[in-house]
DNA sequence: ACAGTTTCCCGTAAATGC
DNA sequence: TGCATTTACGGGAAACTG
């Protein structure tokens, strides 16, 4: 009933976005000997960048704070610094120079950390820095921000090279699927089983998606357009997912939602099934729609429907699983019917989504409830006959996912290891 | 099909809003000799107001600027601010005191110019300041603050009476339902009628509506709540007000929407008239709601019915007039049926509302196009039978609204007129 | 605890830069 | 001119603060 702007940015590590604060913490790994002086960290973004090539930003907040004994921990001295905010450097003389080659998201920054105690006339210091950062001035800019991270992490365990994206590496079909499904378990709570990813390979590779050590570039992956569409894959299969963490986490949670089928496949699958089984796929054509196809019996003749896909636009205003509840089709004045009967293969439609309605009948006594239901108007259809092929299987086990997200998260700016580099002095 | 977040805000002087820019301008009524040194005026916040009492604020951007000749006037002097921005100024020691009296939109705060010149060896100095302005931080404050504004104006010609709602006059009924349909005219493009006017007064005042020179108090206005509401009658006003800009414009311009009639007046309308006339009439329960209530004939009987409000998130999922053109009740299921024929008096709907419908048929082949549409599932009703009463007039001519809204522009934000209250040096 | 107020920040639109 | 990027700010929600 009402949701009209919800957040998103929901644990998108390494993406900072200017004028927004963030966190971030560092942890000292050696045991020190007692001091009893004050351990000054200081932070400061992108040190030793030289000015041109890339933007530059600066810690508009207090950048230095003193360390402190962890209390939950053995101990140790750690530092966490909030609230810190980045503005662009803005050079009166454009010093930009050469950029063009790289676009912001693939731009990559740090987070130094400084310190430097005495120690038996010895002085030490100490530095780190944190894995690379994409620095974006607009949600806009997040999807791309994230591939980017997501690349980085997949080709290299390099902890710091920030010239990744002058030539990016390749990913193997198989490295990149895994991580793709992992996407979905995490934002979305549940992966990718066999065939969606099958059919999301061939969509990304065509017929090389058999072979599973297939190479893909990074541009293609996230920076050219999909042919005869205005946007790339990774920014259709972002949309996609933002949809399913904002309209459809339940409906997705339960395994309901195919999702990723071809328009062959999907037709394969039903044709053969009870008149009025559907299932649910996402819009190849359109940024984050989902859309229902059924299957009719016309004496003999087989024919498929599909509704124009409802975008967030549409679901904010009704939720998907009451969509399908109320569906309906008017035909030429008839008594309109819905369609749906059956989530493919065989689920009862109340059966599979009977849990997850609103309920709405809301019982203002002097009005008369209404509430808005999704209606389409019939006049003529159209109808095909293709192959065979065979169904659905359970999720990919996401299993290392954890360990993997920890690691991402582990050095990051959320938790940056400060190691003794101890430069003497 | 989309408008999510509509801008707000739409020229509302004397307003403003801490971090948000604003503009100001300062024009030399008098002529001075010809000077051949620069004229440096100074923009200040809140300049002698003392610390205590109410908040204060201060200008974050550059406060100065040299005046010039106004190319398209004669040779007159003048200099505009902008990308002005405010900030609070927070005391470290809370001398904040005892405040509490004022809620925030009744404090009253300034904006003063100075300059000062020296000729023939005297010293002049030049001061002048804006109208009173409210300083909000939310826009969700600025309905309480346009009440301000809107009754300063009405009732006071003092040009700086920062203590006026200290002990705010009274309004006369008469005074201000003219400000009201003011603010229907300038923000929705038609003003309120007698018989709306009527109603409102009713509202506001019970039976004292009748003698146009009631005394109505700021307190009753926009602050007490309405009895059995939770907001006060300015809230719900304004909130109708911002329904009819973001979701109702073309319908209101025609003259569609009766909108301020009490349910007893609506059944005295409708009561004789044509089975499947209805009116459009504003929610009084809920903030920005619209309904439609129509008439039937059930074997002798009259019966009436109302839908439940739709409010700003249903209109930006559906238009109104398509609400109207598609609006179903189904009862056990029978076929469904629009049971809007007439817009009263008896203008058939179509003819009323067809010009304003959205032609949805987006027909993006592969799909079957579908659309929202409203219905109501009945089963029982209610009904009743009251008095008698006449139709709505043509609106009041908001004639001298173009006066009176540039003497509240005139002295804004906008324009601020610098008077020569030279002081000698 | 709580209500009035401010801060935060997403997401759209507009402005800006290249 | 068009595209990439940033800025602006409304609006909802969380955080703050007496």
């Amino acid at each position: 009933e009402k949701q009209p702007c919800m957040p998103t940015h929901p644990q998108k590590p390494l993406i900072i976005k200017t004028g927004v604060q963030f966190t971030t913490k560092v942890r000292l790994l050696v045991k020190l000997p007692e001091v009893d002086y004050q351990l000054k960290v200081k932070t400061t973004f992108d040190k030793d960048l030289p000015p041109g090539r890339v933007r530059q930003f600066f810690i508009l907040t207090n950048n230095t704070k003193v360390m402190d004994i962890e209390d939950y921990s053995n101990g140790c001295l750690s530092v966490e610094f909030r609230h810190l905010q980045l503005k662009e450097k803005k050079y009166i003389n454009g010093t930009k120079g050469l950029e063009g080659l790289l676009s912001v998201t693939e731009e990559l920054h740090s987070l130094s950390f400084e310190a430097c105690f005495t120690v038996q006339g010895l002085t030490i210091d100490l530095e780190t820095c944190s894995l690379p950062l994409v620095v974006i001035s607009n949600v806009s800019q997040l999807p791309g921000g994230w591939a980017s991270v997501m690349w980085y992490n997949l080709l290299t365990d390099e902890p710091r090279n920030l010239a990744f994206f002058g030539n990016p590496p390749r990913a193997s079909w198989n490295q990149l699927s895994e991580v793709l499904s992992w996407q979905f378990s995490t934002f979305a709570g549940r992966g990718l089983n066999k065939e969606q990813l099958t059919m999301l390979g061939e969509k990304l590779l065509g017929q090389h998606a058999s072979c599973s050590d297939y190479q893909v570039s990074w541009s293609k992956f996230s920076k050219e357009n999909i042919p005869g569409k205005t946007f790339s894959f990774w920014m259709w299969l972002d949309s996609i997912l933002e949809l399913i963490k904002k309209h459809l986490l339940a409906v997705w949670n339960e395994n309901y939602i195919m999702g990723f089928v071809s328009k062959e496949m999907e037709r394969t699958l039903l044709k053969d099934r009870e008149p009025g089984t559907f299932l649910l796929r996402f819009s190849e054509s359109h940024l984050g729609g989902i859309t229902f196809t059924w299957v009719e019996h016309d004496n003999g003749d087989v024919k498929f429907n599909s509704v124009e896909p409802y975008t967030k636009n549409r679901l904010s205003a009704l939720p998907f699983a009451d969509i399908i509840r109320d569906y309906k089709v008017i035909s030429d004045g008839v008594v309109p019917e819905n369609p749906l009967k059956f989530l493919y293969p065989d689920i009862p439609k109340d059966e599979a989504f009977g849990p997850l309605y609103n309920s709405q009948p809301s019982k203002v006594h002097p009005y008369i409830p209404s509430t808005l239901i999704p209606i389409s108007e019939l006049r003529s259809n159209s109808s095909a006959t293709p192959p065979s092929c065979q169904s659905p299987e359970p999720p990919m086990t996401p299993g290392e996912f954890d360990m993997l997200n920890e690691h991402l998260c582990l050095i990051d700016i959320d938790t940056v290891s400060l190691q003794a580099l101890a430069s003497g002095g």
